[in-house]
DNA sequence: ACCTGAACACCGTTCAAGT
DNA sequence: ACCTGAACACCGTTCAAGT
């Protein structure tokens, strides 16, 4: 609060005047950040999976724009107006793509946690741990103990492209939709 | 700091003769939790799917008793012995099912992602957005501009099992873990 | 070795007072 | 209406000083 009243050109309490809390700023902050989420217009006459993964990009693009917002779209559910829109994009998605109507807000949570999960991965850097040293997460046990990271050898050390692999991560689940769909009772 | 402290029955600065910072202390007690998470001895004998199942299990368990640790599962990365001991467990069962090396490191992200992104949207209270009233979220918009809430009709009216829901989403990602290993290369 | 007192540089927030 | 000054009740952390 101290240091945006110092980028306003103001003293702290005078933002009390506009905004009840600091939390309240901050769901207004995530609600603009959404709003700007959802360009309707570029998902108009596509697919259902292409209306998703272009939502799904979009919320990529945010946290990586604005990084501190990935963990406020976790502890925040979605009741404003526009998370209430991105929610709703889903649900007409799933529904188009034939997913029986029970399992359609499962699998809506399904998606939208792992897509924000994989953003606030990655605006975390889970993803990239030893930046640095590819090997440093292996060095404190013994090869012995883990047969896992010592069978997979070299793919370990490759660089990762989380832009294809977030691709590829959203293919895989445009294939599970299906799946589900296949199994419609 | 001041809260432990007090708790330990000690000045604050004297928790800096055993912890070099908050951060390192917060990094602690991260460690000390997933220790607890993977009982290697129940995990022994076992399919792999019915690894990862045990394993998910034990990381959503954790967040239910701890929900201020949900947060710093997707912070920190997986350095800690045994954070890579249960990337580890992954990465194995992965090789088991057939999946194809260089996808392995991928999936691993994918569910991990996704089982730390579920533990922690429950822990924020992310998917009980209106606890007393279910209809809450949509409240603020008209239905013509929510297709796929309207369509949904009763089915979003139920209360959520999560821990039902948890299974059904681990049920499919062992199938999409199955689809990939089905197309190896 | 381990702990303490005092101090520094911060926070978010309230409340009466200013214009 | 909108902003300010002073103050309250907090933080994490440093540093010299104690035993």
């Amino acid at each position: 609060m101290r240091a945006l009243a110092e980028r306003v050109g103001v003293t702290p309490m005078a933002l009390y005047r506009h905004v009840k809390d600091k939390a309240a700023l901050l769901d207004g902050m995530v609600g603009r950040l959404l709003s700007a989420l959802v360009p309707s217009d570029a998902v108009d006459g596509q697919a259902w999976d292409e209306r998703l993964r272009v939502l799904a990009h979009a919320c990529r693009r945010v946290t990586q724009h604005h990084p501190w917002a990935a963990h406020l779209l976790f502890s925040r559910p979605a009741v404003t107006p526009d998370a209430v829109r991105a929610v709703d994009i889903i649900y007409t998605a799933l529904i188009e793509a034939g997913v029986p109507e029970s399992d359609v807000p499962r699998l809506e949570r399904l998606i939208s946690t792992f897509v924000i999960g994989f953003a606030a991965s990655e605006a975390s850097g889970r993803f990239t741990p030893g930046t640095l040293d590819p090997r440093g997460r292996r060095g404190q046990l013994p090869d012995s103990e883990l047969p896992g990271h010592s069978g997979l050898g070299p793919w370990l050390d490759l660089p990762v492209d989380l832009t294809a692999e977030f691709e590829a991560d959203l293919d895989d689940l445009r294939q599970l939709v299906m799946a589900v769909a296949r199994r419609r009772d």
